[in-house]
DNA sequence: AGAGATTTGTCCGTATGTATA
DNA sequence: ATATACATACGGACAAATCTC
């Protein structure tokens, strides 16, 4: 059954060693069914509660998903690559040859890709405000789109702040639900701001409870989030907070040097 | 002492969101510690080991790290900006405006940076062999890089990998311990391999067993992790794979439009 | 240096609830 | 309706690391 436990491993990591080794050498692969917590009692002479904290453990990696009545699952992780430039600077993407070794099939709306877009004119509140350089209690027009994958699955949202008294009175305060939407820049420039830098900051956290729920997270799995800050002229006119659920995609940087 | 348990909510979950928000309204500011799990049994009509579990949530989403024999702390987390272009194209960093919301006090030598440098030549195996269109038994040159912030605590690894052939008997091939390096598509036009693309691929991820202990990395953190391709005429000259501690960085991409 | 108290870590056994097959 | 399988919870015991006196 089990190889003997290394000495002074503790029990639990003694269970997730043994099925993370078979998960990453595929004798279980994405999808399948794990042995039940029964079962592994009988492989390991260990409790139930250690089993389950083993299982915890491969939870928390990411590696799998437990459903209660079914069973525990080995994680599926097809990931779609979102360009950081097209995203950036203009509509089309420009893909560099495509790395074999990830497994990244593009999707698009026939794969089941749906979008969901809500906007409001919120208040800044103190973070933004002082990101805005403005006052706390200025409104901010808030665009949201939520990306779903396959039903009701998300996989990424993105949220776009401009300040209401640059856009009111234009198109721009009305957003249209369509998909793609032209680059923000290329939006700004229409109501007379020309943007002369973006910079983004790109990090990965574990998501809040809301973002979990919002986003139906799984447990373990962490977001890759970024924030694009739009500036004219050293003013900051337009901030995009994006979170993607990090087991679906990939953010793709494409340069080319000529 | 705590609100009542909304009807239905895990126990487990009630401590977690009580002490949740009191970590994100600052009754505990990061290294302050938390009540001993005693203490939170008097706060609390639960089981120790129902305790126990709530702050295994908090573990989780990155929140607070337990040290045994010590407490319980709520997590540090200052990051370090790495910026993308300036990895990629150029020596010299051209920061856009910084983001006061973000809490980044740029890091060099001074504030403890040191770095750890190894290389060697091994077989490129199944995966990276196809990512570099090789047969899995050729040899790649590996240049393993980390950076450690503040004596043990490391934020940062990056590998880089070039074909072995195609560096032997040049400078390359006995990488310098100097910091930092010049980038990698001038290392490689210096000895005349002349790069015309490079693809990124970010992602984020649990840490692999063998990343935590590398990196030291706490429960519940996950990587910031990125893969660099850089082109020849198509040909795949050289491939980096970076690893960064989540709470420790963020990924820097400045882009000016005029 | 040592003893004891404190605090978190590991593990077991049992019971009950809830979703699924 | 029954069985299966995971989720939650309680109580107890001992170990290991740290701190204090």
């Amino acid at each position: 059954m089990s190889n003997p436990r290394p000495r002074g491993l503790p029990k639990y990591l003694h269970v997730a060693d043994y099925l993370r080794a078979q998960i990453d050498d595929s004798t279980y692969q994405p999808g399948d069914r794990l042995p039940t917590e029964p079962e592994l009692m009988d492989t390991f002479p260990y409790d139930r509660a250690t089993i389950r904290r083993g299982l915890a453990v491969l939870r928390n990696e990411g590696l799998i998903t437990s459903e209660q009545g079914r069973g525990v699952f080995v994680r599926d992780a097809t990931k779609t690559r979102y360009d950081l430039m097209s995203m950036l600077i203009t509509d089309r993407s420009h893909p560099a040859k495509p790395d074999a070794a990830y497994n990244q099939p593009p999707r698009g709306p026939d794969d089941g890709l749906s979008i969901e877009h809500t906007y409001e004119v919120v208040a800044a509140g103190e973070k933004l405000g002082a990101a805005f350089e403005l006052d706390p209690r200025s409104e901010l027009l808030a665009s949201t789109y939520t990306f779903f994958i396959s039903g009701d699955t998300a996989e990424y949202r993105t949220v776009a702040y401009v300040p209401y008294p640059l856009v009111i009175d234009t198109p721009l305060a009305t957003p249209s639900d369509d998909w793609p939407q032209p680059p923000i820049k290329d939006q700004l420039a229409g109501v007379g701001v020309k943007v002369t830098t973006v910079a983004v900051d790109i990090e990965s956290r574990m998501p809040t409870p809301q973002e979990s729920f919002d986003l139906q997270i799984p447990d373990g799995t962490p977001v890759l989030s970024d924030r694009r800050r739009f500036l004219a002229d050293d003013r900051v006119v337009c901030i995009t907070d994006s979170v993607g659920v990090a087991d679906r995609i990939v953010y793709g940087l494409d340069l080319n040097l000529q």
